[in-house]
RNA sequence: GGAGGGGUGCCCGAGCGGCUAAAGGGGACGGACUGUAAAUCCGUUGGCGCACGCCUACGUUGGUUCGAAUCCAACCCCCUCCA
């Protein structure tokens, strides 16, 4: 077991699957602060949970008083990556990059903090880089007279990456194949650069970080390190971040800390001790507590994850609300005012509005038909009261102190406001 | 370049002239049971103010036919073998 801080506590909370060499990098976290990075794509102006294992590694590495460096693939997004697995992504316009890449540096303000790392005391400031800055003006010819040497083709197709695609017969083009090798540049730069020792990333990037390691090694003889997060799946198998609205993002302009709070609330049983490990800063032995909970007592942990990790992203007043607005839904069965709502104008609700309408209003159904499904499986309701009339009329009559309350299935709230 | 196989709904996959908005499975959503859990069981799963009807959908574009996902032609893409 590691003995620095960072390293110790990010094995113990269940951040590591593999490390280029766990002792090595053990012992220089103990000579002194290090900088780390991880690298994030720019393919949407926002992240979602898939994501968050990577950024509470980096905020876990700046609490121990090392320094996060957040690299935005400003110039791995022009090509695309191309991991994901069959049609090459559509591309970006620069502009679009731009501004997804603003975006995603917003996700981290609450998590990480930032400065330009330049004053006294600053050494774990958090800085951002832009693989753009050097990557969109390499030569091809210096870049294979420089780099190619130390890459063997013979090596490349042992990849993991490289070998499941060829194993499957699966085509993989040139440029998929270039991957790692700019991936790897990226880690010599932010080497020379930021004096970056350490990448992160998840299991999937092994073989382009190990790449990255020897790249430094070969070209600066320096040793540097290499540590990638387990696969975050949830007990049952399926892969994490998906809810009944999509992905989880970890804005409120995309996700609302609400709906937010409810994705954590509705965490497996067998799931909650190692979320906790892994997306709160609570104290290890406060988590075993809550993990030894059993039966119906574990959703006392769930709200104290849910409650914990929306705070890390929406704040804790945000994280609150959200706890307040659930406990007066779902314990008491109220409407709370705080649910998700939308307006809609007072003539139109004297007038009336089919419930299948207002359903899709709402966001709780994609299509009238998919609303007309839900009333007929009876998963619809009003101020919870069944909707049994696929041609119910929504009006006035169904305002309860000014609003009225839809439902779909037991967990999906929304308020309808006359306005 | 030649020979063969293939491209079907969110995904996988059956269908191979009408009974096909298209079997089956997965996923997703809803219901029951619970603890806002898992497992299990049941239902739903293209759009449209949806009884009827209309529209869109089986790689693309044309054609044959009363009628095509199903037959024909050309084209695009993928796979295998040969060169």
């Amino acid at each position: 077991m590691p003995t620095s801080d960072f390293l110790h506590e990010a094995t113990q909370r269940g951040f590591v699957f593999q490390c280029t060499d766990a002792e090595a990098l053990d012992a220089c976290l103990h000579a002194g602060p290090i900088a780390g990075y991880i690298g994030f794509d720019c393919t949407a102006d926002s992240l979602h949970v898939g994501s968050l294992v990577q950024i509470m590694l980096l905020r876990l590495m700046q609490r121990h008083g090392h320094r996060p460096v957040v690299l935005m693939g400003g110039g791995t997004t022009r090509i695309g990556d191309p991991s994901g697995r069959d049609e090459s992504r559509q591309l970006l316009t620069d502009a679009q990059i731009a501004a997804n890449m603003e975006g995603i540096r917003r996700v981290f303000e609450p998590f990480i903090r930032f400065g330009d790392g330049r004053e006294a005391g600053g050494v774990s400031d958090a800085v951002t880089a832009n693989n753009a800055d050097w990557l969109d003006r390499l030569g091809y010819i210096d870049l294979l007279r420089e780099i190619g040497p130390h890459f063997t083709i013979n090596r490349m197709l042992t990849f993991d990456s490289v070998r499941l695609r060829l194993d499957r017969e699966q085509p993989l083009t040139f440029l998929e194949f270039n991957y790692m090798i700019l991936q790897s540049y990226d880690f010599r730069e932010l080497h020379r650069r930021l004096n970056v020792v350490l990448q992160m990333g998840g299991s999937d990037q092994w073989g382009n970080i190990v790449a990255g390691a020897d790249l430094v090694r070969r070209t600066e003889g320096r040793t540097v390190f290499g540590l990638t997060t387990p696969l975050i799946a949830t007990a049952s198998g399926a892969k994490m971040g998906k809810t009944a609205q999509g992905a989880v993002w970890l804005t409120a302009d995309r996700l609302s800390p609400y709906e937010y709070w409810q994705f954590w609330r509705n965490t497996e049983d067998a799931d909650v001790g190692r979320f906790l490990r892994l997306f709160t800063d609570l104290p290890l032995d406060a988590i075993a507590r809550l993990e030894a909970l059993g039966g119906a007592e574990l959703n006392e942990a769930k709200k104290t994850l849910a409650t914990e990790a929306t705070a890390l992203a929406h704040g804790q007043a945000a994280a609150q609300q959200a706890a307040e607005t659930a406990r007066r839904t779902f314990e008491q069965g109220e409407a709370a005012e705080t649910l998700p709502g939308i307006t809609v104008r007072v003539e139109q609700l004297a007038a009336g509005i089919p419930a299948f309408r207002l359903l899709v209003e709402a966001g709780l159904a994609a299509s009238n038909g998919e609303a007309r499904r839900l009333i007929r499986g009876g998963g619809a309701r009003v101020n919870d009261a069944a909707i049994a009339d696929e041609a119910r009329l929504i009006t006035s009559e169904d305002l309860i102190g000014g609003s009225i309350k839809l439902s779909a299935g037991r967990k999906q709230h929304r308020l309808v406001h006359a306005g």
